[in-house]
DNA sequence: GTCTATACAGTGATAGAC
DNA sequence: GTCTATCACTGTATAGAC
């Protein structure tokens, strides 16, 4: 993210880098980081494979670059929920978006929960950056409980309790290869969050 | 599971093909499937790693055995719980269960989980195989909600999203290496089971 | 049934010309 | 900055002696 106003600066069609990042990004998570190979990214980006080395010196050092992506992703669609003033309705705000992409989650999972499963069996640093994007929702969801009236620790548990349900039905309607999952679980969540709210009232 | 009971009947340490998948089954979930090479399993069973071909035709067929293996295991965990004549308290097992399995899930998250989130974006037939793991969950506690009074598609939906919260739980666990939030986790997913039950009769 | 040796296909990464 | 060629290595899988 650091660099990734750099990648934007040129937008012109010599951008590799960014066209490396994007097609990492899709493929990363369409087949998993063990296995999409450097040549898998190089051609679905149009650059010569042994050019990749150039931008990042190593593969993880390419992954990380898509954490970093994913990071910006995901602070913008949350932003983008922040414009309703109502914490509740931004709650609900996610789950029509988790609703809507159920689509996808049937067919690959959740990019970033997928990621994080992959790269959370590793003991190098890879899996402490891959959990930054978790944190980002647990934290704003953490936000919206607050405002709704839980104290800190409920705040929180409730936080992880929603992201929770969001990233076992992105895994469950992958696995049961079943958009409507997403669908039905997004009411759930959303019965769930009027208890909670109501309660902490 | 079909030959589950032939794999057990010589229990000599002449079973090469038991500790083959006792083996495996470790491996794969702390390494994942393709982390995890046939040199790995082999060295971890004391077996030479071409005498793996005798037992298993390829390291796919090996996975199957593995997934069937954790289809016992979990149909004999959910029989455990069935001792309970209480459908409610059939399902508070299950979550006291889970914060036991804290320290386990954050270090490599859960087995059948993190299986079927690699298997999952397959396309051949591996991914079907594994989502079988995830339908012995869902029907077990479909049962339990049933019981409790819901209809049909009410408990449907309520068994999904509790075997969500365990599923997104244990990614959550070990994405952020946390045991103690398995147990915060069983703890919401008791107060919610008490709404939904309350709420069905 | 068990073991050794090895074929064979990648895969990450580097060297060096242009 | 870009490209070609290639190295070093690993991993699955097979052949065949015992």
């Amino acid at each position: 993210m650091t660099d990734s106003a750099q990648t934007r600066r040129g937008d012109h069609r010599a951008d590799k880098r960014g066209r490396l990042v994007t097609s990492a990004c899709r493929l990363l998570h369409e087949q998993g980081v063990a296995g999409t190979t450097l040549a898998d990214v190089a051609k679905d980006a149009d650059v010569v494979v042994g050019n990749i080395y150039y931008y990042f010196k190593t593969k993880d050092d390419l992954v990380q670059a898509v954490i970093d992506a994913h990071g910006d992703t995901i602070r913008a669609a949350l932003a983008a929920l922040d414009q309703d003033p109502d914490p509740r309705a931004r709650l609900k705000g996610f789950t029509r978006g988790l609703a809507a992409s159920g689509e996808y989650a049937a067919r690959f999972g959740c990019p970033h929960g997928t990621l994080c499963s992959e790269l959370g069996k590793r003991a190098d640093g890879m899996d402490q950056t891959s959990a930054a994007m978790m944190t980002l929702y647990v934290e704003w969801a953490e936000r919206q409980f607050r405002l709704l009236g839980d104290d800190e620790t409920a705040a929180h548990d409730h936080a992880v309790m929603f992201v929770s349900v969001y990233q076992g039905a992105s895994l469950l309607a992958n696995t049961f290869r079943d958009p409507d999952l997403m669908v039905a679980q997004a009411r759930q969540l959303d019965a769930w969050i009027d208890t909670v709210a109501d309660a902490a009232v």
